[in-house]
DNA sequence: AAATCGGGGAT
DNA sequence: ATCCCAGATTT
């Protein structure tokens, strides 16, 4: 029996999906609210990030009770809101989820935008998130393509055209708005469409004897599909830090750049003729970067810049040392220097 | 259009 | 070691 394509029984396939997601849906705790705040909190969570990380450690339970609603982001102390983020990553998107917050209430007057295209507008809101919102909060027609919906879609129509290009992208986009308006409820269609991509319609090993929409697959080797791009091989990377302890606490560094704005690390150490003796070396893969860190002995007094003197260097007392947003990597080395094994090299 | 954000988990 | 993940922004 011939394949039917999706495109061309839209109803009928949105029909199909609905009444097995209706079936088998998980119950996540954002599936429990129409709240349009509790939904962007959820999605900005697993931008880039997987489900169970952001649940199984209470990550997204913790924040909606430190940060209940709009008002209460946008007054939030900036480390708080970044310590009830570390762990997770990609730590611009608390950030963005703060100045939302405040856009929010300076622009909005504390209510939470309407429309695609002011949610869309708001900080670190892409077009992924914008109709998320719009379709988890407010049952709108609004089309989304993540990871999930696009391996979906590539297989349903076996398009190779490559998901990362602008021609993928934008295919991935219309066929995702043709179906979604197709549907009865652009809540349960989205929701369906990436719950099928997560567990029937999976990157590998995918279980199409299971799939409720089989019928309008024309996918003929579905792991062969999507098709991606080459990405850029991983780049060595040496990063030197100091550890230097006193009565009153551990110095740290607070980062002002561009990458982990805000968060606090073991200061950089300055150029030096010898280098110190080390203490601590761990190495951590980060997006297309193997770094190995080395924390070293603090460098002589004299030697050493005025670093207590810049604006981003402070002590630290040991009793403040948990309530510092801090990356993973400096938090684990700091954890071993201050542990049992202090001044103990790693073999 | 491509790079960057500088994570974390599964395989 | 490599790939994937409920992506967005910047250049």
């Amino acid at each position: 029996m011939p394949k039917q394509s999706p495109l061309q029984h839209p109803e009928a396939f949105a029909q199909a999906l609905g009444a097995w997601f209706a079936a088998n849906a998980k119950d996540y705790p954002w599936r429990r609210t129409t709240d349009p705040y509790a939904i962007l909190v959820s999605e900005m969570m697993l931008q880039q990030t997987q489900i169970p990380t952001v649940l199984g450690k209470g990550y997204y339970t913790r924040w909606m009770e430190r940060f209940p609603d709009v008002r209460t982001l946008a007054k939030a102390e900036e480390a708080e809101v970044l310590r009830t983020w570390e762990g997770l990553g990609y730590y611009r998107r608390a950030r963005f989820l703060q100045q939302m917050a405040r856009t929010v209430m300076e622009r909005h007057g504390g209510v939470f935008p309407k429309t695609l295209e002011e949610i869309h507008a708001l900080p670190g809101v892409g077009r992924y998130t914008a109709g998320a919102v719009m379709s988890f909060a407010h049952d709108q027609a609004a089309p989304i393509v993540d990871g999930n919906v696009a391996r979906v879609l590539a297989r349903l129509c076996n398009d190779a055209t490559p998901v990362d290009s602008t021609e993928g992208q934008t295919k991935l986009w219309e066929r995702a708005e043709l179906l979604v308006k197709a549907s009865p409820s652009a809540r349960t269609h989205n929701s369906a469409l990436m719950e099928l991509g997560q567990t029937v319609c999976r990157v590998s090993s995918p279980t199409c004897g299971q799939c409720p929409v089989q019928k309008y697959c024309l996918a003929e080797e579905p792991t062969s599909l999507p098709v991606k791009g080459a990405r850029a091989s991983a780049t060595e990377v040496t990063e030197r830090v100091f550890f230097h302890r006193t009565e009153e606490g551990v110095l740290l560094q607070q980062e002002t750049g561009a990458r982990r704005t805000g968060l606090w690390k073991l200061p950089a150490l300055p150029e030096c003729e010898k280098l110190p003796g080390v203490l601590h070396k761990s190495r951590y893969t980060i997006t297309r970067y193997r770094v190995t860190l080395w924390v070293h002995e603090a460098p002589v007094e004299k030697k050493r810049p005025a670093l207590e003197e810049s604006a981003s260097v402070r002590v630290i007392s040991h009793d403040d040392l948990p309530d510092l947003p801090m990356p993973s990597p400096y938090r684990r080395a700091l954890n071993a220097l201050l542990g049992d094994n202090a001044f103990q090299l790693e073999a």
